[in-house]
DNA sequence: CTGTTAGCGCATTCAG
DNA sequence: CTGAATGCGCTAACAG
């Protein structure tokens, strides 16, 4: 004995007490079914008896396989993300599946050597964020030999299935909605642009377009393609505030354009600093600017007037995302590669321009309603 | 060969191509400062030319150690545990560790279990949150053979080390700075009550009777005490507005207690809930009535009026929770078994009452400040 | 349904 | 500083 093993009993012990090979012992733990009854209950005690726990390492090492699904997202910064998680740890339960997370921090590069690490320890699954993967890290993931899900985004072109929504669309229905609201002159509000940022971005500027109500003047951005300042920088305690931000951008809009009637904002704390700034400046919501975010948190409803927003199914892409890797670890297939989730846009009172119109014999009323 | 290999080089292909023994490749690859300059610039060259990747397994079994730091934390919902997330992976940067992260769901014997599984795989370090560990679980993380670390609480007897703060004092301190400010019926609300809240709780109710105005009567809750309604239930696909909870507590109590002149939320969104509330009733914040939160999110600072709130160091927690760890893993010592990060109590215009005071003479400035 | 054989690829031990 | 032998604990493959 030249090494010292940790004491532990092995499947050789179990196997021994049982009286029967090992790989017997191996076979019931993986596929009872697979083993008769009468053994499998003699392995059970056995197994019982000398407390033993099979060693993860060993088994991964043999199989080429872990327990591991690794999941990528590109932040963490409490945003869409944390539902999706929470989605996927609600799927995960009782599944016997380790998650192990990285955080791409909106960088394909950084993507890249997160998939190779990855593969190192033979994942049982892989989730991905989105489709801007490298030509690199495509490859990996289609020669992964395990499932591999895109979520969060939609394409033609899915590594092997894809679960999300289009934000094309998700922009474009909810620009519609502010054009029918009544309003004329909306601003898009975006701290940052990732992929799908401009996807959404594309989709207010088609919708408006096609009403002939296009002017790019009203697009307020912080000017900053760089993520790092969106709070996913090393290092940075405090990530960028998106409220602070949407305060600034909407007081800062309200002197270069002080006709604008409406704000579309990115997402959801945008819009909450937009709503303070108009608070602020005794400007009355949706009555004079109306305001619509992006995501639809909680908060949204409750907000004070109700802010309306997208909502996006953020939970159940994640839930369906582990259901999809579960259902393919036990043997299905892939089934549809490309799942649309869709979209709602959530109609609150601060896009209810039409209670303006509504009252306009009785303007005293249209304000008290705010 | 009965067996069919991955056909990727091993270390042995390393070692014959570099005309060495393969031990030496394997010391090479760990601590290169181990193994003489020339022999492992060849190595290094060989490894090139080879394109040898290490396998994670293979070093897992024989070594009984892997890279991966289990985190676990008792919920994902978005709140304070996702900027603890963030600082442990700006933490664990070019580290070479990974991090598989667990959802305890403020559950005790969910942690058991996972961190007897965590154990299975021999992880590098293991993080968690609270002091609430049962003695089994205790026992385990004492013999893990590893670094732990204990975080975002604070408490005499850590397991090895832990890094957090005393929620009792960041309540006591908050509703301090409330009867400071001159508040004198002030409310508690509280979603459910974890431990950690019944500490904040506690620090509340022993401020208020030092101060002789303790009153049970103001303290709001849902009478919840399941942390599945908080949004940690499997399968719910939205978790419990927490926003939405801070509206009705508010209009429950304004109606109970007309009386109340300040709220000390239990949490951040359950304050924006409150302003809302306020707002929709046209009662002044902070003349007529006082908010302060709990964790300091960024949109507290970008309200209006800018909400009071405890700011706790979420991020550094998990960032300095990382440097241990990383500490540990090169040889350091545990170092200071307790560290204390503190909080800041952020007075903001929610809870300035004063301001009210300072123009007694001219009420109808004082409202128009608001 | 069950067992035997032969590794999986690396790191430990101990001698040199 | 280096290497040979051996084992980590489990499972793939095939035969029976």
């Amino acid at each position: 004995m030249v090494r010292t093993s940790r004491g532990r009993p092995t499947i050789a012990d179990v196997a021994a007490k049982a009286g029967v090979g090992a790989i017997t012992v191996s076979r019931y733990l993986r596929s009872p079914e697979r083993v008769s009854e009468a053994r499998g209950a003699v392995i059970a005690e056995a197994i019982r008896a000398l407390n033993y726990v099979p060693d993860l390492n060993a088994r991964a090492l043999a199989s080429h396989r872990t327990d591991v699904v690794n999941v990528l997202v590109p932040s963490l910064t409490q945003n869409i993300f944390s539902d999706v998680l929470r989605g996927i740890y609600d799927g995960v339960e009782d599944s016997g599946l380790r998650i192990e997370l990285a955080n791409t921090r909106y960088n394909s590069q950084i993507e890249e050597q997160q998939v190779f690490a990855a593969l190192r320890h033979g994942p049982a699954a892989i989730i991905v964020s989105g489709t801007e993967q490298t030509p690199a890290t495509r490859k990996m993931l289609e020669n992964a030999g395990c499932p591999v899900i895109q979520i969060m985004d939609l394409t033609d072109d899915p590594i092997s299935k894809i679960i999300g929504f289009s934000h094309y669309r998700a922009g474009q229905e909810m620009t519609r909605h502010l054009i029918e609201a009544g309003y004329r002159r909306i601003a898009f509000f975006a701290g940052w642009m990732n992929a799908r940022s401009k996807q959404r971005l594309q989709g207010y500027r088609d919708a408006l377009e096609e009403a002939n109500l296009f002017d790019p003047d009203l697009i307020g951005e912080t000017g900053n393609d760089d993520p790092a300042t969106n709070g996913e920088i090393a290092a940075v305690s405090r990530p960028f505030s998106s409220a602070t931000m949407g305060r600034e951008l909407m007081l800062d809009m309200l002197e270069r354009r002080p006709d604008v009637d409406a704000v579309f904002c990115n997402n959801d704390v945008l819009s909450l600093g937009a709503l303070f700034a108009l608070n602020a400046r005794q400007i009355n919501v949706p009555e004079q600017v109306g305001i619509a975010g992006f995501n639809d948190f909680d908060y949204m409803e409750a907000a004070h007037p109700g802010l309306s927003s997208v909502r996006i199914h953020r939970w159940k892409c994640g839930y369906d995302a582990m259901q999809a890797v579960r259902h393919q670890l036990e043997g299905g297939d892939v089934g549809e590669p490309i799942v649309d989730l869709g979209f709602d846009i959530m109609k609150r009172a601060s896009t209810d321009r039409q209670k303006l119109l509504r009252s306009v014999e009785q303007p005293e009323l249209a304000l008290s309603l705010g």
